[in-house]
DNA sequence: GCCAACGTTGGC
DNA sequence: GCCAACGTTGGC
């Protein structure tokens, strides 16, 4: 199982936007990517992989646990190419649970032991990988 | 509102 | 294929 951190700016869709879809039994297509290295990391999304779910501009802080429920398939709201082909991938998620504490960028950012992270050192990537320590690290200060 | 980082575009 | 110009993201 891999992890990852997944950025929605929560005036556009939050992470309580995503419980309520989760709790009528509706996946929510995480569309609207456009960016290559994000695409390339959903596409390497297994079933079951879990995510954060982040805050980006406002709030700047990780509020939520989601959980990958359809592997990469193409993106209905991109572009299509001249074969008609959709250019854009994107996954389902669903809200697993919010975490008790949040963690702020600011958190992590004072964190050494999160200077590797990727949402820091590729700030505008808002697909990015997170390894197993760092995620059990963010657990844990998020008092999982 | 500014600016740094960085991806994309287009001229050569 | 290089690089300058430009656009976008996102933190501050």
């Amino acid at each position: 199982m891999a992890y990852w951190l997944m950025k929605s700016e929560p005036d556009v869709f939050s992470f309580a936007d995503l419980q309520a879809k989760t709790a009528r039994n509706e996946p929510e297509e995480w569309t609207g990517v456009r960016n290559y290295a994000a695409r390339n990391n959903m596409r390497a999304m297994a079933l079951g992989d879990e995510a954060f779910f982040y805050h980006s501009n406002i709030g700047k802080e990780i509020v939520g646990i989601m959980q990958v429920v359809a592997a990469a398939h193409p993106d209905s709201t991109g572009e299509r190419n001249a074969k008609g082909e959709v250019v854009w991938d994107c996954v389902d998620v669903a809200a697993i649970k919010p975490l008790p504490r949040p963690v702020t960028l600011a958190t992590i950012k004072a964190t050494p032991e999160l200077a590797e992270l990727e949402l820091v050192k590729l700030s505008r990537l808002s697909v990015s990988k997170v390894s197993p320590d760092e995620w059990a690290l963010l657990c844990k200060m998020g008092g999982l």
